[in-house]
DNA sequence: GTGAAAGCGCTAACAC
DNA sequence: GTGTTAGCGCTTTCAC
């Protein structure tokens, strides 16, 4: 257990008072060379460290930002987490992970004090789940928030991945392909109609075609091959559309086990652009969604309000269509 | 911007000193029934939480941890912070992270400036790349850590998930189908060797097989797809042991596109059971790694010597094979 | 049990 | 420019 250096021992060492050993730390005044030198050579030599905490409370400015997720590992996440890690780093910030896991009050209450017990300079919040739309209500209001979304709202500044008009987009594409309608696989949690749904029934509707009952899929990799093969049963499914890439890779497996193929019986449809779908076969028709931009985005809607900028509380993108190989006209 | 509460306001509103209220949050003394009501119904009307930094400043015993890491993003590496994550929450600490992307000096010094500057009970790096590797180094030797390894190593306490065995029982499977040798792919970053290559090189070594020169694919999916046609236009190849999953993926997919079959014509197997390595057609051979166990584990062995525990300082798990369908005996 | 006093390592405010 | 003085919000003695 070697004593770390403080401020204090700097200071001694290099022959001046503590706080101009902090002026040269924080550069918030001048310091004469000669002195300025010398600090430099204590801290060197102590190998000293400024106390982020002791820093904290006595300047008043948290340099932490806190990110608040239904799931840390899954693709979207892990790429938003990074994207706000990304943004926050370059931005002198550190970020706090916090999971919360279930909407059950209490679990979410431990993990918004988790959270919280660090003073925070804001909270990123990636409202793409029951967890985060619940965890999102919690955070005290004093606090900087943005909210990570693929759906629009305005009650937090956010950084939005319109899935909506995506989802409707797809469809649409479905449809110009000459398909009497579109099956839909949601993804878990369905709880609430989540965007991508909404799209895919609007589209639908606008166009007159029948909408189908959608499909639900679990997080589970092979939900998906039993509801293609499900799919596959049905002479009148000729497109899918699910709820993101890894259902879309189970779906299309289910069918080829049920022996029909894709994308001349069945054409399917993915969402995201997962890194493996166009290695899939067929390379899968999907929709990119930037998400480490997303998160970018949602960091610097967050500094913005930490620095007190008025400004945008929306940064919005519009995921785009990437068309493969798993789409076709359909065979009659 | 509301005022937040302190702890003095809660005192006062209480009626009790500053002492008794830090007595009835922290549990270290005994307060009288009636008191302890009293600031918890304090607490509760002012909303007041404590200032994690002026706690950790009095009590000089930091609750956070950091993980540092060179990606957060790619399958292991997130689910191995989920691990970490899961296991500090339940033993009340709080996970920070910090990604250092380089192996230059002053990225890393920089990242682990930024991961210290908060005070931090101790540290758990992802030694899966060289930027951890680089990372490990420069610690503050004061500092509780643990590396989160595939390859043995004693210099810091680890969690390992022994990748060298798994390399040689992957390899020892493929020649016992029959194949004369096993090629290999390597995963980037394949300037000192990896575990799975040394594996796979003492494997063929000790049957007396021929060592054929490695691939390497870089981290981009199509990477493995030209290494694939490459493979499958070399009539000598009839095994291949990938670096990871996607890779595997890749790889298969050239060999398809070059118009040979898996496992027909050639054997693949790849490395840590990525979810979609069931839903891939063929369904891959792989090697389990329970990536979210090692995080696990590995802030099991933080803790240990954070509460100055002595004991184990090696925590090792090895992963096993899972025989899919992308493997068989060759043909000839 | 409980309060008064001291102090954690730093920055801010104010002299000089 | 530079040092002195306060004080950030807590926990930790140490009396009582």
């Amino acid at each position: 257990m070697t004593k770390v250096a403080t401020i204090t021992d700097v200071a001694e060492r290099a022959g001046v008072s503590v706080p101009t050993v902090s002026r040269v730390l924080t550069g918030a005044a001048k310091v004469s060379a000669a002195k300025r030198e010398a600090v430099e050579a204590a801290i060197l030599e102590l190998n000293y460290r400024p106390s982020g905490a002791a820093r904290v409370l006595a300047s008043r400015r948290p340099m932490v930002i806190s990110v608040i997720a239904g799931d840390t590992s899954r693709y979207g996440y892990a790429e938003a987490i990074r994207g706000v890690e990304e943004a926050a780093r370059a931005g002198g910030y550190t970020v706090m992970i916090t999971v919360v896991e279930s909407t059950d009050a209490e679990e979410v209450e431990r993990a918004i004090d988790a959270a919280l017990s660090q003073p925070l300079a804001g909270v990123v919040v990636l409202k793409f789940d029951p967890p985060g739309v619940v965890a999102l209500q919690r955070i005290p209001p004093e606090l900087p928030v943005v909210a990570l979304s693929g759906i629009r709202d305005t009650s937090v500044p956010q950084a939005l991945l319109d899935e909506t008009r995506a989802a409707e987009e797809v469809t649409d594409f479905l449809l110009s392909l000459g398909h009497r309608t579109v099956h839909h696989v949601r993804v878990p949690p369905s709880r609430k109609e989540d965007g991508r749904t909404t799209g895919w029934r609007r589209a639908l509707r606008r166009a007159g075609a029948e909408i189908p009952e959608p499909f639900d899929a679990s997080w589970e990799a092979r939900s998906g091959i039993a509801i293609g093969e499900a799919l596959a049963a049905d002479a009148d499914v000729t497109a899918v559309f699910c709820g993101n890439d890894e259902i879309a890779m189970g779906v299309i497996r289910g069918i080829v086990i049920a022996g029909k193929s894709v994308p001349a019986d069945i054409s399917v449809i993915g969402f995201d652009d997962h890194p493996l779908a166009e290695l899939w076969s067929p390379p899968l028709t999907t929709v990119r969604q930037d998400f480490a931009g997303m998160g970018r985005r949602g960091f610097d809607l967050l500094l913005a309000e930490i620095e007190g900028r008025e400004g945008r509380r929306l940064s919005s993108e519009r995921p785009r269509l990437v068309v493969r190989e798993s789409t076709a006209p359909p065979s009659r």
